[in-house]
DNA sequence: GTGGTCTAGACCACT
DNA sequence: GTGGTCTAGACCACG
């Protein structure tokens, strides 16, 4: 499972975990009745609470991207990829639109706020 | 005092009252040497609570933005705009980054994320 | 009336006049019987509020180094110099050992706080 | 945790817990990483509001000396025991300095101060 | 009336 | 269980 956790990124740990997995989904890394790792086992391999796992695993479930079966484990569901894409397009969407408004709110112009978005998407 | 709280978001109280006095402060609307309303009298205005408002006066003053006077009040220190607009820069770019990040982890390609951004700027 | 008012001191401004209207009548520069300028008159000289003069007044005649008559004005106090010097001494000592032994809480040696000490006398 | 608040005392308890902390910091008591009681933990301990250690926690953080991390606690930040010093020394010179001026406001001679100092140090 | 500190307890997010 | 935020109200020091 090549999940990276970033532990100085200001992200919770379940949610970096919850995007790639989604993310894997979407590329087809992950497909329609995979068997995602153990709770036990994720949580070693990255080194964190299995409650932080289990808390991932929960989130997937509930938004439909996977689902558990008692005693044998998590399996990623029948995916709509395009609905995916397009759901994370609109997560997307509304965190760039918070940080413009914020970046206008400050007084700072378009010109300036696309500089800084340019600077990052190509740093 | 032109402050507007929103509960619904997930930015603390403090936070956005900070945001919008630096903002203020950097707009010119708030002077130096300019008196900002009383603790109690904001934390009435906002219907919050008098502590809510101490915090974000705290932090306004431990960044430098405000000298506050035992029995007098809060005013608005000498103020240094261009320190001010390059923190809030700052503050920007790590908003856009963090937006950015999540994009790519989507596996969202660079293009479509810009595309998305620059719909958000015109728009 | 000589007395000088630092507002940037961390020091209340009642208690700078009380310091210093005990220092008069210790020197001999006010002596008994002498009348103390009135609460208004102090006011507007040193361009502070009546209510922190009146404080101040209030705290010397708690501690009995002066006398309010009522409709006349304030008077200084038959005054015992050498209990006062007394006095003013132990607050002295009492300030400096806070402060030494704060010192040593930090694990600064006697040598360098007397350091400290001697430069801040010779300054 | 070997903390003393002295509430007789005019120095408030979030101070007093930073002081102390800061002090064991330098001494090497507390060490880099080391986890500092929880903040319930601690308020129990001391029997004070768990607002009150956390006012203090958060100015320690402020400073630099302690690092938080959500769910998990505070710890111990890589201590710069050189600036740690340079800081308590100041703090100490400003304590010094007040004490003198007042001697001084106080009437009282250079020579005098001096004594009082040297009899509190080596008493 | 103004800020400064503290309380006791609540609810939420993260591990 | 841990920190993060917020409340409602108290008491004190300062002007």
């Amino acid at each position: 499972m090549n999940i990276i956790i970033n532990g100085s990124l200001m992200v919770p740990i379940y949610e970096q975990i919850v995007d790639q997995i989604k993310a894997m989904i979407r590329e087809g890394e992950l497909k329609e009745n995979d068997n995602l790792p153990s709770v036990r086992a994720l949580s070693k391999e990255l080194k964190i609470s299995a409650l932080t796992v289990k808390k991932a695993y929960d989130s997937l479930e509930a938004e439909g991207f996977t689902v558990t079966v008692h005693g044998k484990g998590t399996y990623v569901a029948a995916a709509n990829k395009e609905l995916l894409l397009e759901e994370q397009k609109k997560e997307l969407e509304a965190d760039l639109e918070l940080a413009v408004l914020k970046g206008r709110r400050y007084g700072i112009s378009d010109e300036d706020i696309r500089s800084l978005f340019e600077l990052i998407l190509e740093g």
